[in-house]
DNA sequence: GTGAATGAAAT
DNA sequence: ATTTCATTCAC
């Protein structure tokens, strides 16, 4: 192998250079870490490529796929992370000009969601999570939620389910069957579309534990680059899509 | 995350 | 026989 060739050659500054970079950035990494911060400045001086190149370095470690975001309350900041982690807690991207996506989180006033930015994986992500499907009984009370909540004003979700189940429980076989076969056909459905489903409960003990960060204290967090621990939360595989 | 109902599916 | 998780969303 010719050395002289490859280090005079301009891949192979622009290689060390990207390497250089991602050197910094990975500093921040832990192993509960979700979002990258990226300083204004590194983040200009990377062309496309070399946004792709950040990008796959980190979903090697986050093993989802992620997207660039620049910080909507201060323009000097950009984040690179999984779309859900920006989405969070009511927060929203925006992509005023349709190219750069910008997160704020939402203050329920001003915010509106002007378009959502797509991103590609390029490198082997965690299986996305099928959810469970419906049994009859969930069918026949999403179906109702809104008419008893309507009839009901200040009624809680708990006493809808209450409700309904006694509800369920009383309606003719008719009904039920109706809500039983839709059941079975989103289910041959699911299994149609994802042909190795199959449902794995987790253990209790497998169960998200630590109580959620408030809001506020997350987004001082992020912000400080400190944006920690709030990733784990895959359970046992799985990507919350966009 | 929990609760509150039912039921499918796993353990 | 027991446990998880699908739905909903205030707490």
């Amino acid at each position: 192998m010719d050395m002289s060739q490859q280090i005079s050659s301009p891949n192979h500054e622009i290689a060390v250079y990207l390497a250089a970079i991602w050197d910094g950035l990975k500093d921040q990494i832990t192993p509960f870490l979700s979002v990258l911060y990226i300083d204004d400045t590194i983040y200009r001086m990377l062309d496309s490529h070399g946004r792709r190149y950040i990008a796959r370095k980190f979903m090697e470690h986050t093993r989802e796929a992620v997207m660039y975001c620049r910080d909507g309350n201060r323009g000097d900041r950009h984040y690179l992370g999984p779309p859900r982690y920006f989405i969070a807690n009511g927060g929203v991207i925006h992509s005023p000009d349709g190219l750069e996506p910008i997160w704020a989180m939402n203050d329920g006033l001003n915010t509106r969601l002007e378009s959502v930015a797509a991103c590609q994986p390029t490198v082997p992500l965690k299986p996305t999570k099928i959810p469970r499907p419906p049994n009859a009984y969930i069918l026949y009370r999403k179906d109702r939620h809104n008419l008893v909540k309507a009839a009901n004003p200040g009624i809680t979700n708990n006493e809808i389910s209450q409700i309904l189940g006694r509800a369920w429980n009383q309606e003719s076989r008719d009904v039920r069957q109706k809500y039983k076969q839709m059941s079975e056909e989103i289910k041959i459905a699911l299994l149609e579309k994802h042909p190795d489903y199959q449902y794995k409960p987790r253990k209790s003990s497998e169960k998200r534990r630590r109580t959620r960060r408030s809001q506020q204290a997350h987004a001082i967090l992020v912000d400080a680059n400190l944006a920690a621990p709030d990733d784990d939360a895959v359970e046992g595989h799985s990507v919350t899509s966009v």
